[in-house]
DNA sequence: CTGATGATGTTCT
DNA sequence: GAACATCATCAGA
């Protein structure tokens, strides 16, 4: 079942562990995509420096006031693309990253888009990397810009879904990645992620 | 397996 | 003009 916007309207820490195990459903048009969510990070507003809304919206974070459940997207080093959710009412402002995915259907086409060749006896090794970090499962999806704003609650080609119940033993705390600059915020363990799951970024 | 390096262009100052 | 919530590739072990 699609989830509803209560779910996203909840404190932004929550809302990211909680996403764990969720499915993340696209449907392009010719072809369904999902996978599990398994790795994500938590963004939140004053206190973290490390969020690109610490000091206010910009043009590129103007989504981020909207209610919990759109999506935020928005380019990295030129070339990659990172999908946050946005959490918490309107007005107030957090985001969570989605880092990683393990795939459940489309696989043959995640491949396609990720590798730009035929899925023919592809090693672990390919499979695992299809979707193994944020910009990985961005490409694999072949999501683009354009679902920038778009709400998960109830857009017709994008939404989240009800998954396995995860037990408080599966699911690690850490600290987040590649956020060295921010100097409050570097420790915070707002990363979380499922237990021994091979589609983790990293340990 | 690990760590180092270069690619690449949008966003904000 | 600098910074950047990353990835692919390559060298070395």
């Amino acid at each position: 079942m699609r989830l509803s916007r209560d779910f996203y309207t909840r404190n932004t820490i929550l809302v990211a562990r909680d996403l764990l195990g969720k499915i993340l459903v696209y449907n392009e048009g010719e072809t369904i995509y999902k996978g599990k969510i398994v790795e994500t990070e938590a963004y939140i507003g004053s206190k973290d420096d490390g969020a690109h809304f610490h000091k206010g919206l910009t043009h590129r974070t103007r989504i981020i006031d909207e209610v919990g459940g759109h999506i935020y997207i928005y380019t990295i080093y030129g070339m990659y693309l990172m999908f946050n959710i946005v959490a918490e009412e309107k007005g107030v402002h957090g985001a969570v990253l989605i880092r990683a995915i393990e795939p459940i259907e489309g696989i043959e086409k995640m491949y396609k888009n990720r590798y730009k060749k035929p899925y023919k006896n592809p090693s672990r090794r390919e499979i695992i990397n299809l979707t193994n970090g944020p910009g990985k499962f961005v490409m694999a999806y072949g999501i683009k810009k354009e679902l920038y704003g778009a709400d998960l609650v109830t857009d017709h080609r994008i939404w989240v879904e009800d998954g396995e119940k995860l037990s408080q033993d599966e699911i690690v705390r850490s600290k987040r990645i590649n956020i060295d600059y921010a100097e409050m915020g570097r420790d915070y363990l707002l990363r979380f992620y499922i237990k021994d799951n091979p589609f983790v970024s990293k340990k």
